[in-house]
This record gives structure tokens, C-alpha cells and sequence, in this order.
DNA sequence: GTTATATACCTCGTGATATGATGTATTCCG
DNA sequence: CGGAATACATCATATCACGAGGTATATAAC
């Protein structure tokens, strides 16, 4: 798949994964592998990126000797989400201007 | 729109919007301009870096005691196109997973 | 005749981004 | 004991869109 294109969902895809769970690193990637592969150094990058602009928060737990931070999302995540559903209707027409190019 | 999901498309709209007549800058960004807006250093770019990659070639040709540049899609700009096409079920299936996460 | 608008091109610097490479540390299984 | 799986993190690099700025001509408006 193209990079620019992954870059256009690779946060929303991470904020879905979490949407309904409180998930972590390693569960988000094994999660989404079937829907998207992304490394744990992509990940990590976003996950950041999305805890700085408040659309998740992090708490951190003792699980196993190992450290664990769970994500949870916050509303401005959830409203990322509906905003992304709007970006997807104008995806819909260029990707219909492009295909009906295509057919003249 | 979110800057990355432009990134996506922008050089597609760009060899779409030639496809079917060999165009030129300026009017490129007419002819996009119901589709998708793009500023001048934008198009630029992008038809530099496609001229790059092979899929378009320019024909310089004076007009009106003005230069135009006109671009003209090759083989590779076309298979291009193809390849977007392939892209976009692989999209749509991504989109799924993420409305879908929206609904549980 | 000067001013503004449209046409038509181009370059540079900046900020944002994904990713591979690399590193640390623990648990579990054979 | 050794390796795979789990789980985190950082750094350097390459790619990219875009605003700001620049050059030049034709045409319409005032």
C-alpha cells in the first residue's frame, strides 16, 4: 500500500483499536495486524503524537513483573473518529472524480 | 480535510486530472478546484517529483508569448492509476474496521 | 497611462511524519 | 541454558505539502 495513503489512517485506525477496550502497545499491533501492519517504533510515534493532543490517556500498570500502559480514549478522540467519517465522504467523491476520469 | 489523508491522493487527482488531455499547470488547478483545492507550489512539487518517477513527460510550448508546460501521462502514470484502484478496496476495508469499532 | 487582475512559471525553508535500526528488560517454553 | 514472545523506548533519515516569495506577459478597468 502506498505510505502517503497509510498516513491518512494510521491514527484513526489506533483510536479505533482502543475505542471500546483499553488497550496497550503490543495488543493494539497484534489487534489491528489483520487490518493494518504497522512496527512497534510506527506505533509508539503515534501513540505519542495522539497523548499530546489529548485524544488518549495513559496509566500505567504493574502486570506480570512487566510495565503496561494501558490507552484510553478521551472525547476528543471520539470526536476525531466522527470527524473522520465526514474527511472519508469527501475521500468518496475524489476517489469518484478519479475513477470517472478513468472511464473516458 | 486532514493534511495526511490529502497526501494520499494529491498526485493521483493530479495524473487523473491529465489523463485525458495533456494539460498544464494553471490549468490543472482549475480543473481540480471543484475536487480538491491545491496551491501553485503545491502542484509544483508534485508534478516535478511525477516527472522524476516517469509518469508524466512536459513539452514546453509557447503560447500567447507565454511559456506553457504542458504534461502528458506515460504507461507508468496509467498502471499508476491502476494501482490506486487496488489501494483503495484495501481502504475500504480499513474503513470498515474503523466504522464498525464505532458501532459496538 | 497607470493600475489591477488573470495567466503562467519557479524555488526555498519549514514543520510534520513513518519507519528501520537499535536498545533494555522480563517471562515462558523446550 | 537459549530463544521466542512480551513490552517498552529513542534516534536518524527520507519524504512530503505548503506558505512566502520571485519573474513575466496580456487584458480589462479606471
Amino acid at each position: 500500500m502506498d505510505a502517503q495513503l497509510r498516513r491518512g489512517v494510521l491514527d484513526v485506525c489506533v483510536l479505533a483499536a482502543i475505542k471500546n477496550e483499553n488497550s496497550y502497545g503490543y495488543k493494539i499491533i497484534k489487534d489491528l495486524k489483520p487490518v493494518i501492519e504497522l512496527s512497534e517504533s510506527t506505533l509508539y510515534t503515534i501513540l505519542k503524537r495522539l497523548e499530546d493532543s489529548k485524544m488518549l490517556v495513559v496509566k500505567s500498570v504493574e502486570y506480570e513483573g512487566r510495565l503496561r500502559k494501558y490507552y484510553h480514549i478521551t472525547p476528543a478522540g471520539l470526536q476525531r473518529l466522527e470527524e473522520f467519517k465526514n474527511e472519508w465522504k469527501e475521500m468518496m467523491s475524489i476517489y469518484a472524480f478519479i475513477v470517472e476520469a478513468d472511464l473516458k
